[in-house]
DNA sequence: CGTACCTTTGACGAGGATCAACTCGGGTGG
DNA sequence: CCACCCGAGTTGATCCTCGTCAAAGGTACG
């Protein structure tokens, strides 16, 4: 076997295949390495397990390496809402960084993995490389704007094009990840669809068996198949209008 | 007259009253010396003019110095979405940083002024002052939280919780700026509240008038007295469970 | 002082929540 | 191996909140 002595170390970024969504982007060698050397890499995590709680100290930020995870806040009444479902490359906990404590909780959707970056280590470092440090930026400047895309369709979209939207964008997180685009498997209930996109169980179901009925998707349990991702672009409210004004 | 030379250089960090909500916090007088040094200080912005425009090369972030902004943004249908309204102290521009253009419209609700602050310059001062960078992502980190906040509030809530939150959100902004939190003057309209929460112009309107009418607001214009708090916050969902199990 | 926009209030209807019943698949224990 | 159970998913019937449409003040600003 040309197995390198230290097994373990064969999971690293600087052979990641998906080190482009993460912090590795932009970085040189030198700057990996040391990235790389503050990572720490545990045991799985299984379906339903906690990376952290809402109130426990803040110690790292994590980066999903394999699996998925939903991320989520309870509110003074109890009631849970999902702020987002993390794919391999998304990092995690940036919303606590302001607090000495984390202010939400994220949860394994599947056996998954991920990498810890200790947070104070992520400091220390982010001093030292200015590229590390705009990387960073770069993310939470993402995370931002998605979030207010998401307000947008939350506050304006109709529970169809909600549903539309949210498949749409899956398939897309899909692609950037070298998986299918038209075919791909939700690890995440209807429930916690719902959740997300502030509809109920049922008309997350009827509106599945809806896109299924008119050959737009098919649906068969968490497996979606996108059949015309024209019209459901349609649907979702991406209307084409530079095709109708040229 | 004792007034300096450069008259306009009494508008600075090191004498700004809410530089605790702003960039400078937490920064030494010599860090403080360089930040303010990088920002710009120009003529007011009045009611309806932008800072800037989605598409627009990305120059500055923005601190609003007085006055309020509303940023917003508008979907390939052409419909607007407001996703933020800014007091003094707040930053503007976050949501933009990952790209080169901004992403997003920034308009003055009144007369107001902002302190403009070249990105490029903050990306080396950034690099130099470990305590700047911190101070940045400390912001970027809120802006996430908050917005996670708000998903919470668009997805779950009701009409009426919406608008309770919302004058509380705006008592308490008020607040940590040093104004009443119980009365204040909110500087958009019923509509852009509405785009913002979700609800239309109308149920914005029958909404206060319900709460000015079970004397818990008082409503003139865009001028609101808290009369009755506590009750307010009942409505928003804040409910007091620590005293129901005291 | 006129015009355009903002605000308020009423009447009505639709979209999605709620309630309820049933199916399906997987895990557990007898 | 089968009975049982539990959670997830689907589908139907009904209800209610809030959006839509309409019309009448109010307010601000040139």
């Amino acid at each position: 076997m040309s197995e390198r002595f230290r097994v373990v170390s064969n999971i690293n970024c600087q052979n990641c295949s998906i080190s482009q969504l993460c912090l590795p982007y932009t970085l040189d060698d030198s700057s990996l390495n040391q990235l790389d050397n503050i990572i720490e890499r545990k045991r799985p995590y299984h379906k339903g397990e906690l990376i952290f709680q809402a109130g426990e100290p803040l110690r790292s930020l994590y980066a999903v390496r394999s699996g998925s995870f939903k991320s989520y806040s309870v509110s003074n009444d109890g009631d849970a809402q999902i702020t987002a479902f993390h794919l391999p490359g998304d990092l995690i906990g940036f919303d606590s960084v302001h607090s000495s404590t984390y202010c939400s909780f994220s949860e394994a959707l599947e056996t998954s993995m991920v990498c810890e970056i200790p947070y104070a280590n992520l400091e220390t470092l982010s001093d030292q490389l200015p590229l590390l440090r705009r990387q960073v930026m770069r993310l939470m400047s993402s995370e931002i704007s998605a979030d207010k895309q998401l307000m947008s369709l939350l506050n304006n979209k109709s529970a169809e094009q909600r549903l539309a939207t949210f498949l749409l964008d899956f398939s897309e997180r899909f692609r950037s990840r070298g998986l299918s685009s038209r075919e791909f498997r939700l690890s995440m209930t209807r429930a916690e669809i719902g959740n997300f996109l502030g509809l109920t169980v049922e008309t997350v179901s009827r509106l599945l068996s809806k896109l299924h009925r008119e050959s737009c998707i098919t649906v068969d349990g968490k497996f979606i198949f996108l059949k015309d991702s024209p019209r459901l672009q349609d649907i979702a409210g991406l209307q084409l209008r530079a095709c109708a004004t040229s």
